[in-house]
DNA sequence: GCCGAGCATGATAGCGTTCTCAGCTTCTCC
DNA sequence: GGAGAAGCTGAGAACGCTATCATGCTCGGC
């Protein structure tokens, strides 16, 4: 394990820069030394040493990636998205958790900058400081974007996204429409009530207590839904704006024995595998979420390798998918 | 951000060598000398350069986690549970998808190792070597052993598990009990398959063409499912042993228009956020999916301490979760 | 036979830390 | 007052690699 190039050049019977070149595929070797070279780092099971090599090269062959909570299937999809595409260059990826806290997010990017990533991917938490995405390495953002942050993004059209979503509830003939969303706080949600409120004030059937704010989990959403079930005039129909509402959603409308799709009609923001398991399947806003952590893998490495310019901001579609989950009223 | 130690020192009209003492704390160094090093250092914004640190250290404060694909929420469970653990102790963790493909997982360890990780949690992909387990740092094994790979290995009561929803099966009055299972290469399978057995056998009803293997997709659980839904004398009962069999087997139940539990009584291994969702919620085998990676994490970092001896085998307890699967037959 | 080009090699200088050492100053205590 | 301890400092040696350079050597060409 602690094989070092002097061990292998002392065994092959070459100088140091010898091994060095023939084992870094540099500079001039003979086939003779070549060979001899070779054949002894594998005797002596010779590992190059990634550490020392970044010291000089000034480069980790690293990324880091710094999400909520890798257990939220959306941040695992985009963590295998991101992982594939980079790994395919020689990169791995630094995990970390900041669980949507700007005070462990800060913590864990410093933990990455020490650690000399190449580069990182931020899904930044909600009220995050514009600062941390000053300088350091090349840094894109992803699925939200702190204001003042100029840095490369990749997002979805969430306003559009929750046009469609809300449009499609118009359409059915629905006039009471909820929304159960995470913080505004969060980019990408207040762009969904952006587009919530947009598509119903076109219609004249805005209504601002019909938005129920929740959170980052199950049971911050069952809250907030039921504060919207729980009343007399309640909504026909809901948009829950990420995956935790739409369980917690589906957990309210259970409790309260709100049948759907005949008592509420439902559609959730993100595409989940159980979401065609449920009875009914649900009618979703799906996001492609491999993609997210693609196209962000691609950005980071296209700064990575040196490319210049003003930040960029890439935004993917979003889908409607209409299953099951919305009657009409 | 190539702020140096020496850069530090220049500012603070000291030599190099105290600043690395009172930056690295250690040593003396006069309280003068302290706050003009922290001041210059704040000044400038030095970050300790990580990999400098661990040239010098032989220690990247870096531990790498093997598993076959991030997105399956019991390895994004078990990350979690094992960043959480090494996180407070200051390590990060460098994740590698292997996709349940050996040749693969041997490079992301090779990868993993040449970046000099302290130690690495692995969840051996089927058909791995134990060669490539040998040697290289603290390692220790997760949900699977390879045989012969003397590492420390932290998994769950596999045969017991099993044995407990057969025989959960078998008081309902089930006599003719299937399995899907994933791929008998992977021991955690193994042992899942052995407990069927075992209980079947106990009570003269094992029969060994109601084994059917799958894998790890819900694809493959599908096909499997089906395989055994499609009989003329189709089992009453089904387990399945890990999730993506479980919702293959919902998948298949529903396209063969089997209801449960009315046709079919099924249980689970694992249990997931959407079980309580499906109608009938499930009735599963539930793993202590977060104490896996908490364990694994712990094991290793006293391993990293230099705790000696010889491999050790953890096993986790499995929980019987009786919800509304399994009907009588 | 001589020269320059091309090949092959070893010495050696970093990269940014940690950490040991020797040297110097300032105290403390008898 | 002097010895010894304690406080403080800078020089410099690793760590294992990349990469440059100078030095030989072997050729081919004239």
């Amino acid at each position: 394990m602690t094989v070092t190039v002097r061990d292998v050049a002392r065994a092959a019977g070459v100088s140091q820069a010898t091994a060095a070149r023939v084992l870094g595929e540099y500079g001039y070797a003979s086939d003779e030394a070549r060979v001899r070279v070779h054949a002894s780092a594998r005797e002596l099971g010779y590992t190059p040493n990634g550490v020392a090599r970044a010291l000089v090269s000034r480069a980790t062959q690293t990324i880091g990636l710094v999400v909520g909570d890798i257990e939220n299937p959306f941040f695992a999809a985009v963590a295998r998205g991101l992982s594939d595409v980079v790994e395919r260059q020689g990169y791995t990826v630094l995990l970390a958790n900041a669980d949507e806290d700007p005070e462990r997010e800060r913590r864990a990017m410093l933990a990455l900058r020490s650690r000399r990533v190449d580069g990182m991917v931020v899904v930044p938490a909600p009220g995050a400081a514009r600062e941390a995405f000053l300088d350091g390495p090349p840094l894109v953002q992803l699925d939200r974007a702190v204001r003042g942050a100029a840095t490369d993004a990749v997002m979805v059209h969430n306003a559009a996204g929750a046009v469609s979503a809300v449009d499609h509830l118009l359409a059915l003939g629905h006039t009471r429409i909820g929304m159960v969303t995470d913080s505004p706080q969060i980019s990408s949600s207040a762009e969904r009530i952006a587009g919530y409120r947009r598509a119903l004030r076109a219609k004249g059937l805005l209504d601002e207590s019909l938005i129920s704010v929740g959170g980052s989990s199950q049971a911050d959403g069952l809250v907030a839904a039921r504060a919207l079930l729980d009343r007399q005039d309640r909504p026909t129909a809901i948009f829950t704006a990420n995956n935790f509402m739409t369980h917690g959603a589906l957990l309210a409308a259970r409790e309260l024995q709100v049948r759907i799709p005949r008592d509420l009609a439902l559609v959730g923001f993100d595409d989940l595998d159980w979401t065609t398991l449920v009875d009914p399947p649900l009618t979703v806003i799906s996001q492609p979420v491999g993609d997210l952590g693609r196209v962000a893998g691609e950005r980071l490495l296209a700064r990575i390798g040196g490319e210049d310019g003003p930040p960029r901001r890439v935004r993917l579609a979003t889908r409607l998918i209409v299953r099951g989950s919305c009657g009409a009223p």
